[in-house]
DNA sequence: GTGAAAGCGCTAACAC
DNA sequence: GTGTTAGCGCTTTCAC
């Protein structure tokens, strides 16, 4: 028998002045197994114990089958919290998402999980509900947990989460947006060319006058990203020496039906013989379709309309929307992929940036002329 | 000075042997700060930073006040696990997933979240992508963080699985369908409740000739669900005395668009007089009403539609779809606490079974008929 | 109010 | 190949 010694003391009235008899059987509720259960099982020490659960091959193959049916039989579970512990290595990458609920985050997050539990690390997701304070908060939690990078969505943080950030001195990547200014690894896609593409999609299908809905800017804190296409798409029609008299930016963000539906009515307004739209949103041009279908507007015959995001109902409603798609879970992937060659030492220090670009999913709503 | 023995022993590498000469300024790394850091720098012992971390009024304000300034001062961060280690108690709550991209599950974690968040513990996500085989890898994977209540979705689950979820001896709790048969607490509502409902409103508003569109039952492993509603609006027709023929079951799970379109092409063919239909899913409803549209078939004027789920798109589209709804975050902030009195000892051992219940959306897809 | 001792369950490092 | 030693960074327990 080998390490027999320290008797183990749990909690104090666990240890019965029973004299010199053994436990009572059954009596006493079983604790949940450790590594020293197997091992006196076993008849080895917890070195070895330790050894078949990283599959060393310093072991011989025997010795892993008594450990393994040891292990089997006792129903252990090693405690990653002592492995941690011990290794200094806790297996955990943080994701701060902003929600649970946006499909585009839990897609990222389904990516990155695909990945990274291949490689053995276990996401620890945390959500901020777009509050500055409250990631910061949230920061602190997933930094108590020592996970071995982190992955933050792209935008403002506070001071203080950047001074813990820093100081955690682990990975960290920015998801989404692309920030040229950003410190960190950045992983995503351009609004500004979301906008470029929209329009020059337009364009290429031989309409001219054309224009777009977006929002009005929103404060500092703001979601300043449907503005960024905009741009992107005003930029593109100035460019193409087109102007941009039709680019409308009203309400805040976020979107609703009532967005595109008001917002077409005013384009209708202004110009009567609009060929075609670029909404900032996917949701934003539902509205404006079912607002043309109200109005005995033909889709895309009389004004062509593409949006942004490919939500689910995209490709479900008639006509089918033409729109701009970035593949968020490819996103995940790629950002889990950052992390394992960086936590392996397989990439250098410098800042990555990423960009997985941008789709453009052609479908029904949008027409073709002939050019003139 | 206190606790002063017990030389730090670090990695080998780091003992420099320079002899009796304090160490290079700033050459070397500073490493993550522990409580013994803080403890030395505030001038108290261990204890001391540790009952002010964990707000015990124990504490003089003044030593208090310098430990904290101590904490500030270097950043420090509590390391969860050690105190995991230490307490017994790791703080995190488990939740299965079939998928992290389901909205409805999505917004479960969002309500368990929630509530858990002010109780202090720590949501730690896994998903099973509806396979048996990994979502007992899973829950090993999550009984290695020691996980101090879990929560499943409910369904079937691998005989290994269910002993490792005994075994582990912590509060478990199913979510999603109410099932009678289960060992675990349940919170969640009744498909076949659904299906009902969706048959009582329809015979309230004054619609006789009704029908519901519903999928082929899938094999063993499958979404019996879908199946479930169309059985409770089946047997509300059969109590009503109406018949059943305009019920048809098409395809498997999951639906799409074209699930809908083509169902009602097949009821329209068996009677062109049918007044109104039930579609399981909102996705379903959506088909259903656009090729309703696309034959010149008014709704509700001349068929009444209802489906299931409330997806995002129900209350954007044109006419705005009546559903019914369930209140999953709800439902997740209900499961939490569940769980928080649970773990505070605050309920029985015996099992406890919670139904959500279900909301009919009255929106505009249904109309309402004059009775004979 | 505060501190010292002991140990949670594991693994790195080294010995044999 | 296998075992021993010495912690990882905390908290429990008890002493003062």
């Amino acid at each position: 028998m080998t390490e027999s010694k320290k008797g183990k003391r749990r909690t104090k009235t666990a240890a019965s002045p029973s004299i010199g008899a053994k436990p009572p059987a059954k009596a006493v509720r079983s604790h949940t197994p450790t590594i020293r259960d197997v091992s006196r099982l076993a008849s080895v020490s917890r070195m070895t114990v330790s050894r078949v659960l990283s599959n060393s091959n310093l072991v011989s193959p025997d010795t892993a089958e008594r450990v393994n049916r040891a292990i089997a039989d006792l129903g252990y579970v090693p405690d990653r919290a002592a492995s941690s512990m011990a290794s200094r290595r806790t297996g955990f990458v943080g994701y701060m998402m902003p929600n649970l609920t946006s499909a585009n985050f839990s897609s990222v997050a389904h990516g990155l999980a695909d990945v990274l539990q291949d490689a053995n690390y276990q996401l620890l997701i945390s959500y901020t509900d777009y509050d500055l304070a409250q990631e910061e908060v949230e920061i602190r939690n997933l930094l108590a947990r020592r996970p071995e990078a982190i992955v933050l969505t792209s935008g403002v943080h506070t001071r203080e989460a950047s001074a813990m950030l820093l100081h955690a001195n682990v990975p960290v990547v920015e998801v989404a947006d692309l920030q040229p200014r950003s410190v960190y690894h950045s992983v995503g896609f351009s609004n500004y060319q979301v906008g470029r593409m929209a329009a020059q999609y337009l364009l290429q299908r031989g309409l001219r006058r054309i224009g777009a809905i977006g929002c009005e800017s929103a404060g500092d804190n703001g979601d300043y990203r449907g503005e960024e296409r905009i741009q992107g798409f005003e930029d593109e029609l100035r460019t193409a020496g087109i102007p941009a008299d039709l680019v409308i930016r009203k309400d805040r963000p976020p979107v609703s039906y009532a967005h595109g539906r008001e917002a077409i009515s005013t384009l209708l307004e202004r110009d009567p013989r609009i060929e075609g739209i670029f909404a900032v949103s996917d949701v934003t041009a539902f509205g404006a379709v079912m607002e043309c279908r109200r109005r005995q507007i033909a889709v895309p015959e009389q004004i062509s309309v593409i949006g942004f995001g490919d939500f689910d109902f995209a490709s479900e409603m008639e006509p089918r929307l033409t729109t701009i798609h970035v593949d968020f879970r490819e996103l995940g992937r790629r950002t889990g992929r950052l992390i394992v060659d960086s936590l392996a030492g397989r990439c250098g220090k410098e800042r990555v940036v990423i960009d997985v670009g941008l789709s453009l999913l052609e479908r029904e709503s949008v027409a073709s002329r002939s050019l003139p």
